[in-house]
Order: C-alpha cells, then structure tokens, then sequence
RNA sequence: GGGCGUGUAGCUCAGUUGGUUAGAGCACGCGCUUGAUAAGCGCGGGGUCACUGGUUCAAGUCCAGUCACGCCCA
C-alpha cells in the first residue's frame, strides 16, 4: 500500500525559483495601479510623522549604483518607520539647474548648427534636457522599489520652488548677509568667459619659468628669490609665501646675498649657474614673518606670510609669489590678511590700471595694454614683464617649463585666472552680536550626527569655509534679480528680490532673461524707490547648492505632507554621502539657519562610498580591460539580479564605511537570499491546511519545541528592532540570516518535519507547530519587508488569514512570546547534549554503521546532576536529534558519554522511524502504533 | 600636504568597561539524505586581529608612529 499520500507533504505555489527580473515588474504595476504609497499615507492619516527629505540628485544621466545605493537606504528607512506605525511620507526630488546640463546643451545646440543661442533659448533647451533626464531616473529609481510621491516630485526648476528660493534669498539680502566681492575664476581670453572647472581641459603646455629677486627691505644686497610660470602675473604681486617648516638658507652669490629653500639651494645653485656659492647661515621659516620686499618692477612693498599648505620644497624656491587677484592659495591669503583682491587685467586680458592700488604704486605705464593671449607660445605681457625685470637686474634665469596646464575647451588656448566682482554670503556676518558662523557650530551641536564623527567633519568644514560665492556667470539657473546702475554700481534690494519671486511664481524665471532691464524694473520697482536707477540687469545666476539647500523653505515647509508643526522648515532626517558634509547638508544648515533661525534636520545620517573589489573607488578607466564589465548604473544590476537582490546587497554592508561593489559579493548575496526565500517557501507550503480562526492553538498550549522557536523569534525580532532603530541595516541582514539558517532551517524546521507530515492533519501537535509557522512566518514577512520590497509582499499574499493586502500596509509589533529563564536553562541543557551527541552520529555515519539519524538509537550516560533535565525530557531531546530511539541513562558514569546503536525494531514504511511496534498490525503491517493510528482516523 | 574616517578567516560582519585555546553566517572540502529536492542535514579545514614600537601581570581591545584605502579640502 502506498502511505505516502496519506501524508502531509507540503505543498505551496509560492514558488522556489524567484526570477526577479521578470517578476518584479509585475508586482511594481500592481502596487502603482492600487496606488499602494497613498494607500500607505492614508493609513497612517493623523499617526506620529517621520519625515526623512530627499536630497535631490543631479537630473543628468542614468542612475548610477551609488545613487540607487542612497535611495535604497532611504527607502528601506521610510518603509520602516511606516511599518512601525509612523506616517513616513517620502516625496522625492531632482536638482535640475547647473552647469553639466548647460554644457551638455550647448554642445548639442553647437553641433546641430545652432551656435548663437541667446539664454533664454539655451534655458528652454536646458530644461527640455532635465526633464528627459528626470523621466530616466525616474523609471529606474521605481523599479528599485522605492515607494513615493512619484507622480509629484518637487524640482528645482519649478515656478514655486525658484521663488520660494528667491524668498529665502531675500530674507538674507534684508539682514545684510550679501556683499559683492572679488574672486578668481577661470576665464577664456578669446570667449571672454568665465569657465567652470567641467570646461577646463589640461594639456601640455610650455611656459617661461623664471626666477626672481625680491629685495629685502631694511636689508640691503639681500634679496629672496622666487619662482613663477605665469609671469605676467608679477604686476600683480602684493606678497610672499613662505613655509615656516623649511628651513631656509642665505648664500653669498659674488656681491649679493640671497635666501631660498634649504633643501632646494643644489638644485637652484645648479640652474642659476651659482658656481662658487656660499651659505652664509641657514634661517628658520619661521623667523620670516614681519619682513618686508620691494616689488622688482612697480613702486609699493609687500610683505611675507606663512603659506604652510600651499609651499612645497620640490619644484621652485621654497618661495611663492603672491598675486590674490590670479590664484586660489593667493586669494585665500590674500582674504586671510587682508590684501586688496588686485587683478590688474580686462575682459580681452590686457594689463590695465585698476581702482585697487594708487596708479603710481601700479605697473609701469608702458606695459598696460600688453595681452596675455599666446601667440606662436609668446605673449605681450610675458615679454613685458621679462624685459622689466632684465633691466633692472631682477631675473635670476628663465628656461622653458614643460607641464599639464588648464586650457578653455573651446577655443584651446591657456586659461588664466581672473579675479572678478562676484556675490557672496558673508559667513562672519554678525547678527544681535553673535557671528553666524558661530551660530552655525551652536546650531551643529544640536544636530544628532550618524555616525557621530560627522559632527566633527561639519564643524571644521564650517570653521574653516571662506565667505560662499554665490553668483555664477551662467545662463542655467536661478537669475539673481540684481541691476546696475549707470556706473556699474551693482543694486541689490530685498523688496525687489521678493518682487521678483512674485513675478517667477507667475511666468517662469526665463522672463529675467526674455524682457529688457527697463521693463523689468518697471515691474519689480518698489513703491517709493529713492535708490539709484538702474541702466542694465544682472546676467549671473545662483550658486547651484543655494538652489538646493533652499529646499527647507521651498520643500520642507511647503508641502503639506512634510511640513513640521513647530518648525515647518524642519524635518527628521537627511540621509546623504558624506561628502554632502561640505555640500547639501552644509548649505541647507546655513540657509535655513540665516533664513529660519534653525537646522532643517534633527539627524543626519552619512553613508560612504562605492569601491571595487580591490578597495578602491570605482572609476572609468578600470572598466573594460579587466575591470568591471559592465557601467556601474543601477539598471545594469537591477536587470541582471533584480532589485530584491540589490536591496539585500545594500543592506548586507555597514554603510557607514566604504561600500564594496563586485559581482562576486552580489552573488554571494544571492545565496542569502536563496535561503531566505526558501525559509519562507518552507514554512508557507506547511500552511497549506491551516487557517488561523479555526486551526490556531493558544499560546498556552504550544509544545515545549514551538514554545522554544517563539522565544527565539522574539529576541531576534528585539535585536532587529533595536538594529533598525540605530540604522544598523547590515546587523539586521546578519541576524535574520543567521536565525534562518541555524534556528530555523538546521533546527526547527528540520526537527518539525516529522510532526507536520505523520501527525494527523488536524493533531494538537501538528496544529501548534502551524500555529508556530504562522507566526513566523509573519513575522519574518514584516522583518524583511523593507529590505526585500517585492519578495516580504510576494510571500505575504500566501500566508493563510493575511490581515491587509500588501506587506507594506502592515504594521509591525513585536511578539512577545518568552520562555521562563527556568526554561530556557532546560533548553541550553537540552542543545548541549545535542552538540554533544551530533559528532558520534556523524562517526557512525562516516562508519557506515547508519545513514541518517533516524536510523540511530542513541544511549546517554552521565552523572545525574548534568543529565536531569534531558532525563524529565527525553522526548524533546530524541526530537532534536532527529533519532528513532533515546535513552537517558543518569547516575552511570562521571562524565556525559554518548553512544549510538542501530535503531532496534522495524523501519516504518510511513514515518521512517525504527520502531518495535512495526508489524503489530495485521492491517498494516508495515507501519508502527503511531501510523497505524493517524492511518485509522478519518481524516 | 591638511581635516574626517576605515583596515578581525576567501566574503560580509560580531567581539561589552583590556582578562581563559578570537566567534557567526556564507563560500570551500568530505560525507549523509532524496517526503523543503535546481532543496535539506552533519562534520571538517581556514585568522602572527594591516604593520612597528610602547603601557600593562595581561591588548583585537589603550597610547605613539608607519603603510594602504575612502570622502572632503588644498
């Protein structure tokens, strides 16, 4: 007779195979036709907020992995929050100004023959681009599973979100923090155009390289010698670095004394042709400060500085020359000791008098009108300043510099930099007697950081920051509604900024640059205007990260959903890289700080990021030959291993450091998941015939061994709790796999088979171990449902009596189903045994002496006092160990020995055990008392 | 060059206030099972805790330095 059907095999059509790629797709349109976000939202109508901002990613190109990486966590997060009852509303969002998509379009508009757009012309085909782009990363990021405000993001190119922009802009216009202000930038002699750092293309280049004597005022015969590539910037120098860590030396060269770089002194002595040189004495570089130099060509004197970060001792002197109008380490000196920002050059990069100095302190009249464009690898300016310093004996020697130096992309000649008239935020600007930036590193201390070295990372990024410049000489922005008046006096009001908010919110900024300056003014001018009168408009934009960092005003306080009921700017939580330490977070905090009066988050949560498999981070040139192979963007992996699998991936690393990305580590993802889903697979195909109102056993009438798996379960659903708490998802991927693995799948499902299949269907014991499963099972769908989106949903449409349609719609509160510490004494005395019992059936295996272990009888002896608890629940034990047959043997021996025999009796043809009673029944014969029983009830 | 971090088995992670032969899962090797079966179970090998020096009766754990890697800045 065929007993197999007279078992409970399981049965399920949750099916082994996930195939994600295929499926996930499905489950996504499902979920988006039963608007399944606002479903959440609606149920969580009036609960306790969580809100977490999205910090808008770049709308250009496809999502890259680090970017899904982000979203992934945010999601994970909100999906939590909103499990454990919050309303966790996410509405995402786009950063759709700036430079990458003006160059992009610019090329585009260069290469289909329209070269001479006007702006208003490049910013319709600006945002035609940014929008496509929004569409892309859209997709991708919806089919990671991120559940959210899809259909109403908020951009940065809306009509409200420029004008709330501009309103936050006002405000700090209004308390005096915007000053206009000079700073390098790269400019293109031939395009007179500032360029950003994407258009400067570096190339080879030869310069002159000279080497000059600076007279020492106080001291005379004695000079320093400095060394510079660019010499037309020489009329620009108001100072000297030095590095006041070198050591420096005076040597006697013929007549004249003279001070450069210890270390360099062979080397320059070589060059220079110093035959008979000799060192006078050597000087500390730090004893160089208070003196003073006569500039080799124009009548005024500069003065020497510490310049400790920038000189170096291995090209050059050990001394820099100082111009604040033409280099960044100049100009940050230069701010830092308060020079003059002095860049004696025009628009076509000519020498020119400026306002910065007396005329007679400047260049000497012969030179001005000298350009610096190179021809044929010389310019005017450099022969100028050549021939000035030849007659009056400053030049040491000049010899040709082979380097990569920085050339405009577009006309292909060498950049220079510029100083220019640009706007900035003041960050020491001081408000009822406290600096802001003061206020910025209080207002830090009350942020909570994760991890808490963010906070020190801020901190000194806020210490250390120069004053922010803001303006930017581009088409593809915000306009900052500024006018000049006729002497170029630059007119900033906060009335005629609000003004202008007014007039976007209604048409659009691209009305800035379609009208004239007059009508324009005509619309912003405020009532009673006693200013100036402007004769031309502003044509510079903002800063991208004010675009940005305003969203607390234009995002946070505006949507309904997101708003905070005693701050509306502020929210929970930002979660970004850490390199936003310097970028989003710090300009949100300093925007919403000068605009609002606080911080816009009350945590901010940092993730590193993406390496490769050697460690390191992932570049272009690694991928092809040998590196990776394929682009590192988010669809490439969500198509190869789906997004289940990704989102397992990004929860399987501690995010706080350096994210590893390979195919390998993916793939071992993949096992995991494999066992996850075949836990679950499990325990739904045992559930078949169970429905909780009918079936469900009470707690208290659980065996011993189910009693044991839910306490189990409930400390791990404590652990995980407590690692989702501190936004440990990679502790929750370690103790949910672990827990599937060795509790439930070498344990407890191993161990409850026997009951699930030979008990009769509806048997105490069967039905409490169902009662179990369900349990578990449950609770595991809610566990893993952030993390696996799809997969936690997919296995919840199966589970018998589900509460709510989606997994997602759920919430989660813990099991607390604990044994007694009596208890689980017995139960660690229990597994004791069994670990001491698991190598001698695995010898009697290897000695072919049983196959499995319900072949085996095992015998255990051993003092009383160790083996009591085992002897009250040999049952238990025999069940643990998967054997036929137990005996406890206290008081017989000193020490707990185990020892196996084959399993007396007959093997039963239906249950497997080896048991005595098989053949007592003449009806079957073939089975034991047990199976003969189940065989007899009707089912 | 500066600031902030990271460095424990092939991989991902645990290692409480310094205290017995450094743990887990996965992967790997060898068996068992074939009633979770493109599944399941057992056993086993594998680590000078990046390196060097120091404090201590005792250091993966504290201190100093070095190296490698990441982010930011220069």
């Amino acid at each position: 007779m065929d007993y197999k059907n007279s078992l409970n095999l399981p049965r399920t059509d949750f099916s082994m195979k996930a195939d994600l790629v295929a499926r996930e797709p499905e489950r996504l349109r499902r979920w988006e036709a039963a608007g399944l976000y606002q479903q959440i939202q609606a149920q969580r109508a009036g609960a306790k907020k969580f809100v977490l901002h999205d910090g808008p990613p770049f709308a250009n190109g496809d999502v890259h992995i680090g970017t899904a990486l982000n979203k992934i966590l945010k999601d994970i997060l909100v999906k939590y929050k909103s499990l454990r009852g919050y309303q966790a509303p996410y509405i995402p969002g786009w950063d759709c100004h700036g430079l990458p998509i003006e160059f992009k379009v610019t090329q585009e508009m260069r290469k289909s023959g329209q070269a001479a757009a006007d702006a208003a012309a490049i910013r319709k085909a600006c945002e035609a681009y940014a929008q496509k782009y929004i569409g892309i990363q859209r997709e991708q990021f919806r089919r990671l599973g991120v559940l959210g405000e899809w259909d109403h993001p908020y951009l940065t190119l809306d009509k409200a979100y420029e004008a709330e922009e501009l309103r936050l802009f006002a405000d700090l216009v209004e308390q005096g923090f915007v000053y206009r202000g000079k700073k390098p930038v790269y400019w293109s002699i031939p395009c007179r155009t500032a360029l950003a750092e994407a258009e400067v293309e570096y190339q080879d280049h030869v310069s002159p390289s000279v080497y000059v004597k600076f007279r020492l005022v106080g001291h005379p015969g004695t000079s320093v010698v400095i060394w510079t590539t660019t010499p037309w910037t020489l009329p620009a120098n108001l100072a000297v670095a030095y590095n006041s860590t070198f050591s420096y030396s005076l040597v006697r060269v013929g007549e004249e004394e003279l001070i450069v770089s210890a270390l360099l002194l062979p080397a320059i002595a070589e060059k220079c042709g110093w035959s008979g040189y000799e060192i006078v004495r050597s000087l500390d570089g730090g004893h160089l400060s208070g003196l003073e130099y006569e500039h080799p060509f124009c009548q005024r004197t500069g003065r020497f500085f510490a310049g400790d970060s920038f000189v170096d001792n291995t090209t050059g002197t050990g001394f820099v020359h100082i111009a604040p109008g033409h280099g960044l380490d100049d100009y940050l000196l230069g701010m830092k000791e308060g020079l003059p920002i002095y860049s004696p050059v025009d628009d076509d990069g000519r020498f020119i008098h400026t306002s910065d100095l007396p005329v007679a302190q400047q260049m000497p009249a012969a030179m001005v009108g000298a350009s610096i464009l190179e021809k044929h690898g010389k310019s005017e300016a450099n022969e100028a300043v050549l021939h000035e310093l030849r007659v009056r004996k400053a030049l040491v020697h000049q010899e040709n510099y082979h380097h990569s130096y920085p050339h405009c992309w577009r006309s292909k000649t060498p950049i220079i930099f510029r100083a220019m008239d640009q706007w900035f935020i003041r960050v020491d600007h001081v408000v009822d007697g406290v600096s802001f930036r003061e206020r910025a590193l209080q207002e830090i201390e009350r942020v909570e950081w994760v991890p808490d070295w963010g906070r020190s990372r801020i901190e000194a990024a806020v210490k250390a920051r120069p004053d922010w410049c803001i303006s930017r000489q581009r088409s593809w922005g915000v306009p900052i509604p500024a006018f000049y008046d006729a002497h170029g006096q630059a007119i900033l009001d906060a009335r005629v900024v609000r003004n202008a908010a007014d007039l976007f919110e209604k048409h659009g900024s691209n009305i800035w640059f379609e009208q004239p300056a007059a009508e324009l003014w005509a619309a912003l001018k405020p009532p009673g205007w006693t200013g100036p009168e402007p004769a031309s408009k502003s044509t510079d934009t903002l800063d991208v990260w004010i675009d940005s960092g305003s969203s607390s005003r234009a995002v946070i306080a505006r949507r309904e959903a997101l708003r905070g009921t005693s701050r509306p700017h502020q929210c929970d939580m930002y979660l970004e890289g850490s390199d936003q330490h310097r970028g989003w977070f710090q300009s949100s905090l300093l925007l919403s700080l000068a605009g609002h009066g606080s911080a816009p988050f009350r945590t901010v949560l940092t993730h590193g990021f993406m390496v490769d498999a050697d460690r390191e981070k992932i570049s272009k040139s690694k991928q092809g030959q040998g590196g990776y192979e394929k682009p590192q963007t988010a669809e490439a992996y969500v198509k190869k291993w789906g997004a289940d699998i990704v989102r397992l991936w990004v929860s399987s690393q501690d995010f706080r450091n350096d994210i590893i990305v390979s195919e390998e580590r993916i793939a071992k993802v993949a096992e995991t998941y494999r066992s996850l889903r075949n836990a679950l697979r499990y325990q739904l195909s045992n559930l078949y015939d169970f429905d909780p109102a009918r079936d469900a056993v009470p707690a208290e009438q659980l065996t011993a061994l189910d009693r044991w798996i839910l306490d189990e379960f409930s400390r791990l659903e404590q652990e995980v709790m407590a690692a989702y708490d501190r936004y440990e998802f990679h502790v929750v991927y370690q103790k949910l796999s672990q827990f599937v693995a060795v509790e439930l799948s070498a344990i407890y499902h191993d161990v409850v088979k026997d009951r699930l299949y030979t008990d009769a269907a509806s048997s105490l014991r069967r039905r409490s171990t169902q009662t179990a499963l369900h349990w578990l099972v449950g609770g595991l769908c809610r566990m893993l449902a952030p993390i696996l989106a799809f997969t936690a949903d997919e296995a919840w449409e199966w589970v018998p009596g589900r509460s709510a349609g989606s997994v997602h719609l759920l919430s989660w509160e813990p099991l607390d189903l604990r044994l007694t510490e009596a208890d689980r004494a017995v139960w660690n005395a229990l597994f004791k045994l069994r670990e001491a019992a698991l190598p001698v059936l695995e010898e009697a295996r290897q000695a072919k002496q049983i196959g499995k272990a319900l072949d085996a009888q095992l015998v255990f002896t051993g003092p009383a006092s160790a083996l009591a608890p085992a002897a009250a629940r040999v049952e238990d034990l025999r069940e643990l160990l998967n054997v036929s047959q137990l005996e406890v043997r206290p008081g017989e021996g000193a020490e707990v020995s185990v020892t196996v025999h084959k399993a007396a009796g007959e093997k039963c043809e239906r249950c497997w055990h080896w048991e005595t009673s098989v053949g007592a029944s003449a009806e079957h014969p073939t089975l034991c008392r047990r199976c003969v029983e189940v065989v007899r009830t009707p089912a």
